[in-house]
DNA sequence: GAATGCGGGCTTC
DNA sequence: GAAGCCCGCATTC
């Protein structure tokens, strides 16, 4: 069987112009447009791509073809993808990955096997105020690893321990990397995706550990590690020991084919390591320039996330019309995830949304087969929760559509105390750094998205009605709210309101005149909610009570989460309402008539934030860290 | 001490 | 048999 991407092949040397654009967003913005990450991950053009058809090869294969592009390297590779390397890239003779990997004895010495052995937490998920979290790198070696769990939070303000949290990426077990040697390339392939933090940059973690040992040796130890990525030098091994050692390889391997073992061994050079300085750095130069979308679908392929570095011309040279492939979205309503995939229009002309272009991907890549969707109920269209083969796939997702990607896992059971201990905090370590997230989904694991999918229902609400009809809905209210809290006000703007959200917080949000209104940034991919209305009862500006959201559903039948996830709805839901309405400090009509509420950015002056508490709410000042983040 | 790779052996499916 | 995992060993820094 062909697989579907193939006919997109023509597209594919297009491809890196997408991710150019994007991957400058997400070293820019990373924090504040988790969407851009998750584009980042999702875009990727075919490795092998060009014309060539004979690139679709598996790290198993008995044969694998002879390339004749290369990808650069990319230290967070994310999702089942399949990178091809030049053999004189000394991080991919490394096997190197900003991923914490560990070798795996997979009894194939021709592919070396990694797998993921996910991040080291603090066990209150601490924040700074700069929005960072602890995220260390678990040791390699069992025994370092070990003793890193339960040791302190290195941030001094926090009591919290380490702990680690596993990655269970791939069918529920860890991510799994591959890397084949062959005498023109170095293949390398991903299984999975990382459902749990980045772990801090391997350099960061080297130069932490030369400082613990420099101070636990007292201040003679030298750091001899000064390179760009901070990473200390190693040793490159003489030539003669490497041939020395591969010849051992030769020696053992198979001669005879007399083992099971060796049946599979060839007597080519085995993998052999070579040793050179660590260099962890953007995989693109901050200086790129941003490209604008332009309102045009492009196909995607999930094979591969970097870009070819070779066989294409300068960016600019790229037609504007592939620049649109930020709108894919998962249809979860329809199948399997790993198998289709969907192409959602600027959410400015969703109405006739033609959600037809698939992606079919067998299973080669190994994806989980049992790693379905259970939410087929699920209400809203324009939620598509990120997944595996969506995020090494390709389902771009941005601003504009904010569709439902996520950027990071998010532990809504921690997420009270993101709130609730919201200070400003002291890094006393290198370890505490910016958060690099990963897209999540919540049907895959134990989390849940509120905020995205009250956009998602918003978007779909707004297919469902005419800008027009709901206008009308609002002159009828606004004529009418003489007394804003008259039954029949309450109740018409339940009816307008796109989210359809719990009453019990409808009726409480700011003013009856509430109107949605959405616009899409192409300069910036900014997605924004507008409002407007009337702002003259500041008492009506009030949001969700305690009690009103004590009141909220505490299934998860608003979530979209499955109900045989272990979440719950968030205590302080009202986080999530809050996305679609003005915040009582910001709500004075803006310039041009309405007050703003970015949904993509989470700044204090455009939203509310309540935490929660031991049973008690209440309003913090400042921004709390996104649940996404 | 830790990172990294190799490989024997065990278990599960 | 494939895959996951544990463990010990060796090498290198
Ligand atoms: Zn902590
Ligand atoms: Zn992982």
């Amino acid at each position: 069987m062909v697989r579907q991407l193939d006919k997109f092949s023509t597209y594919s040397s297009q491809l890196p112009f997408i991710w150019v654009a994007f991957e400058y967003y997400f070293l820019k913005k990373e924090n504040e447009h988790f969407f851009f990450l998750c584009l980042f991950v999702g875009m990727c053009s075919k490795t092998t791509s060009t014309s060539t058809t004979n690139m679709d090869w598996d790290i198993n294969d008995s044969n694998i073809p002879k390339v004749t592009h290369y990808d650069h390297f990319n230290d967070w590779v994310d999702g089942h993808v399949r990178l091809v390397y030049r053999p004189d890239c000394e991080e991919a003779r490394r096997h190197g990955s900003g991923w914490a990997m560990r070798n795996t004895n997979n009894h194939n010495v021709q592919i070396l096997k990694k797998s993921c052995l996910g991040v080291l937490l603090c066990s209150n998920r601490c924040i700074l105020d700069t929005g960072e979290q602890v995220h260390l790198r678990p040791a390699i070696c069992d025994k370092a690893r070990k003793k890193q769990q339960g040791k302190p939070c290195p941030n001094r303000r926090c009591n919290g321990r380490l702990e680690i949290i596993a990655c269970r990426g791939h069918c529920g077990y860890p991510v799994t990397h591959f890397w084949r040697h062959t005498e023109h390339a170095v293949f390398f392939q991903s299984k999975g995706v990382h459902d749990h933090p980045r772990p801090e940059a391997k350099s960061t973690a080297e130069q932490r550990r030369l400082r613990g040992a420099a101070a636990s040796l007292g201040a003679g130890l030298h750091q001899h590690s000064t390179s760009a990525g901070g990473s200390g030098h190693r040793r490159p091994r003489g030539l003669a020991l490497l041939l020395s050692r591969s010849q051992q390889k030769v020696n053992k391997m198979v001669a005879g084919h007399s083992s099971k073992r060796d049946k599979n061994k060839g007597a080519a050079m085995a993998i052999v390591k070579d040793e050179f300085p660590v260099q962890v750095s953007p995989a693109f130069p901050m200086m790129m320039t941003p490209v604008e979308p332009a309102p045009m679908a492009a196909p995607t392929d999930y094979n591969h996330q970097g870009h070819m570095d070779e066989g294409y011309p300068p960016i600019a040279a790229y037609p504007t019309e592939v620049h649109d492939a930020s709108l894919y979205y998962h249809n979860h309503h329809a199948h399997n995830h790993h198998q289709q995939q969907h192409v959602m229009p600027d959410p400015s002309s969703m109405m006739d949304s033609s959600y037809n272009l698939t992606c079919d991907y067998n299973n080669a890549a190994g994806y989980c087969q049992t790693d379905v969707h259970q939410a087929n109920s699920y209400p809203y269209q324009h939620y598509a929760p990120a997944s595996a083969p969506s995020i090494a796939g390709a389902p771009p997702c941005d601003a504009q559509s904010s569709s439902g990607y996520y950027g990071s896992p998010s532990d809504h059971h921690h997420q009270q105390h993101h709130y609730t201990t919201h200070q400003p905090m002291t890094d006393n370590s290198s370890s505490v750094s910016p958060l690099i997230t990963t897209p999540y989904d919540c049907y895959s694991s134990s989390h849940d998205h509120l905020e995205l999918k009250y956009q998602a229902a918003f978007v779909d609400a707004l297919e469902s009605q005419t800008n027009t009809s709901m206008e009308t809905a609002v002159t009828e209210v606004s004529a009418t709210s003489n007394n804003s809290s008259s039954t029949t006000t309450n109740d018409m703007v339940v009816n307008v309101d796109p989210l359809q959200i719990n009453a019990n917080l409808v009726q409480q949000m700011p003013t009856p005149e509430f109107q949605y209104e959405y616009e899409t940034n192409y300069s910036n991919n900014e997605w924004t909610m507008t409002t407007s209305g009337h702002y003259t009862n500041a008492a009506n500006h009030s949001y969700p009570t305690a009690a009103a959201v004590e009141a909220y559903p505490t299934d998860n039948s608003l979530t979209g989460c499955t109900s045989d996830s272990d979440i719950s709805v968030l205590p302080n839901y009202c986080f999530a309402a809050c996305v679609f309405t003005t915040p009582p400090a910001s709500s004075e009509p803006a310039s041009s008539g309405g007050a703003k509420v970015e949904i993509g950015t989470y700044s204090p002056a455009t939203r509310h934030f309540e935490s929660y508490d031991s049973g008690h709410y209440q309003t913090l000042n400042e921004e709390p860290l996104h649940p996404a983040l």
